[in-house]
DNA sequence: AAAATGAAAAATGTATACAATATTATCTAA
DNA sequence: TTAGATAATATTGTATACATTTTTCATTTT
């Protein structure tokens, strides 16, 4: 048996997410139906499908690619900041041995790997905490957001904000201590500072 | 200049939602494009784009009508709880006179109320806390939640779950007090109990 | 010039035909 | 029977034509 192929449609989707999100198609573009479909060698009927699923997701808004504003993104973080505080009160109590060793060795590798190691590290450290709720609707939440949170972190880690990995040791520290209330006030203003750095180094404004 | 109709796909994907909603369709329907567009008079595009904007939302699944189950719906009530949590804890602080009247008028009016009145009291009385925030991400969130909410609203307010009236008055109180801590944990209780209380009514399981 | 008008062009929305898959029913061989 | 193959049917996926709406841009009017 062969796997069966993705319709285009989904195709269409994933890589023009894609595009968005490494800015291959910049923010503010307008998609064009006949445009993309040109682009893709398919029909406009699959693009359109696509395009559906691009602006339920938040990454289109009215044609345009969306980006979201300082004021968005300051919103945004308050959601992540709430649900990640509560996964890591959460993990203080509940996390395994071994969720609580991965933490320690993504510690370990973003201060000694290359850049794109530390920007995986850094990535699997906060979804390893997310997870341990091993509630999928708040997983789904924060990977919705994605794609702005990786913007962020690409511009934290690789532009070296300090005591990023520190951060990281304390929390991984507290929850391992089984100290919940401080884990999720570590995360929280991790999170803030990792914020004010980004709007600041990215130049975003309204 | 006359208003503008909407489009036939957001029109079926406006009534498909709410048919979904109310039960009209009841869950685990299969929803076949060809029936659905034989239905709604209009063919099968249309009624594509309907059903991914009702599967990027979570209410059709792999076509089919998605009834969450036990687990699911604890999963969704935790991530409310949380989020309406802050919004309590938030609304201590920063809620303004008019929503604190607002949440006062709408505790008489569950009183009082029939039972329409009441849902609606009920609704906009949790609603006005979460639009407290400012947060346009939190709400939406909360209002993606609300096909499962609403019937849980129904079961709770309908079948008189005890003291649902005076615990809305003690959060108020607590809002109005500016205690935030407090008000946040009476709304994480008060929120359980309405989960049980309507997970045994409704009889859901898994 | 600025605003208003209205063709021309472009883009979106819908129906439909046909192609590709998936599902169901039917039949055969163990 | 029943497991497996295969034909029949139903459903989904895609391209395309045409209809409708929106946008653009030149032209006229003030």
């Amino acid at each position: 048996m062969q796997k069966k192929e993705a319709p285009n449609n989904i195709q269409a989707y994933e890589t023009l997410r894609d595009q968005i999100l490494n800015g291959k198609i910049p923010a503010n573009t307008k998609l064009t139906e006949t445009m993309l479909a040109d682009k893709l060698n398919i029909s406009r009927t699959p693009i359109r499908e696509a395009i559906i699923r691009l602006e339920e997701e938040g990454l289109v808004k009215n044609k345009y690619v969306y980006i979201p504003s300082e004021t968005d993104i300051r919103h945004i973080f308050q959601v992540r900041s709430i649900l990640e505080g509560f996964a890591a009160k959460y993990s203080a109590d509940f996390i395994s041995t071994e969720s609580l060793n991965k933490l320690k060795e993504y510690i370990k590798t973003a201060r000694n790997g290359d850049d794109n190691d530390k920007l995986k590290a850094n990535y699997l450290f906060h979804q390893t905490i997310v997870e341990e709720t091993h509630n999928p609707e708040i997983v789904k939440i924060i990977n919705k957001m994605q794609s702005i949170i990786y913007l962020m972190r690409k511009t934290v880690t690789l532009q070296h904000r300090p005591h990023l990995i520190d951060e990281h040791e304390e929390i991984c520290q507290e929850i391992e201590n089984g100290n919940g209330e401080k884990a999720e006030k570590l995360v929280q203003d991790h999170l803030a500072k990792d914020l004010e750095f980004s709007i600041n180094r990215l130049g975003i404004t309204n």
